[in-house]
DNA sequence: TTGTAGGCGTTATCAC
DNA sequence: GTGATAACGCCTACAA
């Protein structure tokens, strides 16, 4: 592969030379710089990123932390693939790559590691959870002025930058239009509370319920862990508290809720009004259409790294930022 | 952030007994690795990943090219979804980063550019077409001795790693299916012929026929381009062509067709056997459920992962390997 | 067992 | 306008 060198020799300049035609910088004659261009396409040439890297200090990579749970697939599910459509297509517009890191949630707890090496300028964190060591690894990670930005998670503790959905919002939405149709026993199936939207979700429920001095009645209320699986395991006990509405904090757990309600002969919809969260594709194919609360994942990815990124270009002093996108309830 | 000089510096060695330490390469008196490995803890200081690669010569990445197309939300498919999660794993598990590329279909046709700048060690190619501008492209990179690996397309004239599913017996166990339930009249909604799979899918389709001694009827075969939409639009069409089944190249295009045609008032199933293809998730919620082709998108991305950092980490002679994984019809 | 020193391919700061 | 040249942080013979 040929490098900077063989280009100026052939060229008759200086490597200087060529490096400042190729990165259009500094007078340069209109001669010498065709010399140059003509004997960078004689060789085939580019230089060479990492060189680059290195000399410029600056790696041109945004990193996107992901949670790895061996033989989970996890774009597989909605949320990870639309945000990362979205990063992927703000890094793009700004000339950065895309450095995924899968982070096994027992061994890789140590966020700074990743900025210690140097691969990437910037990072987005997805799926972080509130846990003592994570939210160490992220003080850590602030101490050492490295631009991160959460996305889906938010500490009371932190004050770093972040990007989520109003899932408050969201969440009261998808109740009250529940008990604007007429429901009054509402199950709530919801996920692992070490996720900040899962406890956002809850605040929802309560306050919908709240503004109809409806008392919150812990038996109604259900942790999954958002997969389908759960969804599926949690449909006996709700059955049992003779709900006649379930709200679920995704629609993998709606959708496994279903097919356990359809197994047992009682087609959803019928004596049970059931409203989803995320609003995914399988949201529109299932049988009845699932309501659901839209979340812009994809717009949350993209302002995320479109942000972060802005802010590192352009390098004055980074200021924090904190954003909520709205939701909204999709009835079908 | 520390450097090697400091921590030498501290330890009281050479820059380079900090490097042996560290890598543990050559003998060391245990006391001296102590007191560099104590030091370096002190600086909290961890080697620069850019500084490594750039002295080694190797950039510990694994590219992988996406095409990407403005506002279609890629991961969103199945497809890649799947895709990646396997080649993240695969990578993951022999410390190689990710380095995702979005290529521009109309701007981005040269697949040397990733290599010449040696970000990557490898690369892996998803969705590329069968145009002029992509196979000189491709022939530039196996030139330039360059590895990479196809998956999902292949080409005749070509012989470059590559890792596949057998659309061919994909598609011929589907329309045998529907053969032997008695359908006759199929029509066969393809994607676009720019993909080797599209192609292989027809000769599958044509091969089922065959032996059933029935002529290809042209009026039956519609191409669609994978996109669910392009599957509700061909479904006039197609009704118009008073078939009995469908097979469809994807999922996707299956949906948009069943949307269709229940709006059409014909449920889907009932006077029309419909099979899809990739088994998605989305597969199993539509109503009625769809039988589909499964193929083992993630194996795939895993597997050609593996097989080519295997090949550059043992830098011997890589042999070329082209393998196609087999796939299997789920009935619902 | 450890130190010295050359090299990796750029960028950027000086001179001229 | 252009050419030297010193970084950049690390790896790795080669010497000692």
């Amino acid at each position: 592969m040929a490098t900077r060198k063989e280009v100026a020799a052939r060229a008759g300049v200086s490597e200087a030379t060529v490096s400042r035609v190729l990165n259009d910088v500094g007078p340069i004659k209109e001669e010498t710089r065709q010399r140059v261009l003509q004997a960078a396409k004689h060789f085939n040439y580019a230089p060479n990123a990492i060189a680059q890297s290195f000399a410029r200090g600056k790696s041109g990579n945004l990193g996107v932390v992901l949670p790895y749970v061996p033989g989970v697939h996890l774009f597989s599910t909605f949320y990870f693939s639309e945000m990362l459509s979205g990063i992927g297509a703000a890094a793009k517009e700004r000339g950065y790559d895309l450095l995924l890191k899968f982070r096994s949630l027992e061994t890789d707890n140590d966020y700074e590691l990743l900025f210690q090496r140097q691969k990437v300028d910037a990072c987005i964190i997805l799926g972080a959870r509130n846990t003592v060591e994570e939210r160490e690894s992220l003080v850590r990670l602030q101490a050492a002025k490295l631009p991160f930005c959460l996305i889906g998670q938010h500490y009371e503790e932190l004050r770093c930058n972040t990007l989520d959905a109003d899932h408050v919002q969201g969440s009261y939405l998808a109740v009250k239009y529940l008990l604007d149709q007429g429901h009054a026993r509402i199950a709530f199936l919801n996920g692992s509370p070490a996720y900040s939207n899962s406890q956002d979700r809850l605040k929802g429920y309560l306050k919908a319920l709240g503004e109809r001095g409806i008392a919150f009645d812990e038996r109604l209320y259900v942790e999954g862990n958002y997969s389908r699986t759960s969804g599926y395991q949690a449909a006996p006990y709700i059955l049992e508290q003779q709900v006649d509405a379930v709200f679920a904090g995704n629609d993998r757990m709606a959708i496994g809720f279903m097919q356990k309600l359809r197994e047992l002969g009682r087609g959803a919809g019928q004596d049970m009004a059931i409203v989803g969260y995320d609003n995914s594709d399988a949201a529109q194919f299932t049988e009845p259409p699932l309501t659901s609360v839209a979340v812009p994942f994809y717009e949350m990815g993209s302002l995320a790294a479109a942000k972060l990124l802005e802010s590192i270009d352009a390098n004055d002093e980074k200021e924090i930022f904190q954003e909520k996108l709205s939701t909204h309830l999709v009835i079908r």
